[in-house]
DNA sequence: AACAATGGGTGTAATTGGTACACAATTGTA
DNA sequence: TACAATTGTGTACCAATTACACCCATTGTT
């Protein structure tokens, strides 16, 4: 808990710099040799777990704030976000209306204040990205998926339809480049498939499907190291996997 | 244009009742005998047109708040409104910010606020909804895809947005529900296809397709009056669009 | 009453795409 | 050098999509 003084202060400063009312929340998928997890914060002040998040500043465009957001509180940069759903239930932060509400009047408490919450998603591979808490959280680290803690606020609603939108998207636009390494074997990407899917999928038919989209280059390398034949080197296409972007994999109609 | 107290009396008003830096901006297609059409405004202070839109009450939940919003501003009552994207540029709405700059100072003017606009889009059959202006707009009517007049602030970017989000989704959900009337011949389902998608399909694998997914009931009767066979009529099978809506039309992996 | 014009109903062959499965090749280790 | 593990590649089969043609019901015209 923060004492009476500390949260006034925070809450003038968090009125002067940032816009009231909006706030961003991010979900990062992170994902390395078969393994998905999700960055989360377990915050100094309060039990349980959330997702990164925070404000965005009078005169910052919302792309630009979710960067910052994550950056300052994940130490995780240079990361592609997207976008996906906007939270806005009026007692969705109900949890942070009542903590101090017999501290410091509602009005004063800026944190206490009706939030609509924009959420942004993205994927790493998190060999790569390694978390560091900032001043309010105790912890910052990657969870497994299948081994989650209560979340804070309703920071479970914004991480599952995040990961439906993930699943979702996976059906009809490349999905890979922010999460492998710049070169990687089909069986790695497969893995990738799999784990959000989180079902097996058949090799054979995997990669021909996956070559089929054109956005893969074969190298002439090959990934030595196991007691197997060693796998083909690829690395992403990078014109066409942005054209696929725009246009989807499928043209539907 | 309005007067200084007209303005600061309207400011004070919706600082009392709406949450700050949040907006909704609505685009409603219609579709109708094969033309499409988007619902729009003309403010009597200001040329151009817009989209209809306006404010988040301090306690109200976002989607109420759309469904609101377009019934107050167009008299069209009782769509499904979907949120497609957040729109957050940080000078989107300088022509606001400008107009009545040296009349009221910018803190006192509600409007001049920046203001984060959550997107939303509906598909209604515009032969059912007639538009009403209300009191800050002269007129407000269905205008033609193909002709449509210069935007207001970033509105014509709002509008593709939503385009692009209508016609992607035309891909991989089923769209009609909201936009026939309750029962149709497949002509017609066709042509709305084809207008969303602008461009020709092929009438026998429609039907087949359309079929296919298993979300039409074919009904006994016909549809006379043309010089020609008289089609069947067909309705909508509402549990499974809801389920095809849930799930997506191709399993995709 | 016969006929032409319009536009809807239905079927089918050819092609493409997806699924299921099998066998040969390479690498490291026992 | 034999074996285990895992990858590379091919193929037969079924499902979906595409391209295309003929017939039918209705209406207005002669």
């Amino acid at each position: 808990m923060l004492t009476k003084e500390e949260l006034e202060e925070y809450s003038a400063e968090a009125i002067e710099i940032y816009l009231d009312h909006i706030s961003i929340d991010c979900v990062v998928f992170g994902f390395h040799e078969g393994q998905m997890k999700v960055l989360m914060l377990k915050s100094k002040n309060e039990d349980g777990w959330q997702l990164p998040g925070g404000f965005v500043q009078k005169r910052e465009p919302i792309d630009v704030a979710a960067n910052r957001i994550l950056a300052t509180r994940t130490g995780i940069d240079e990361v592609f976000l997207q976008q996906f759903h906007v939270f806005g239930a009026p007692d969705r932060n109900r949890q942070h209306n009542e903590m101090y509400a017999d501290l410091v009047a509602k009005e004063k408490n800026f944190f206490a204040h009706r939030f609509i919450s924009i959420g942004y998603y993205a994927l790493v591979d998190f060999f790569n990205a390694i978390p560091t808490p900032d001043e309010f959280s105790e912890i910052c680290t990657w969870r497994d998926l299948n081994d989650l803690p209560p979340f804070l606020l309703d920071h479970e609603l914004i991480f599952t339809t995040a990961l439906d939108t993930l699943r979702l998207q996976l059906s009809y636009q490349p999905i890979g480049y922010n999460l492998m390494p710049k070169e990687f074997t089909m069986p790695e990407l497969q893995k990738l498939y799999e784990t959000i899917l989180g079902k097996k999928l058949d090799r054979r038919n995997f990669q021909r499907r996956m070559l089929g989209f054109g956005i893969l280059n074969k190298l002439p390398q090959t990934r030595k190291g196991g007691a197997h034949k060693a796998p083909y080197l690829y690395s992403f296409d990078l014109e066409n996997y942005q054209a696929a972007l725009k246009e989807g994999l499928k043209s539907g109609w």
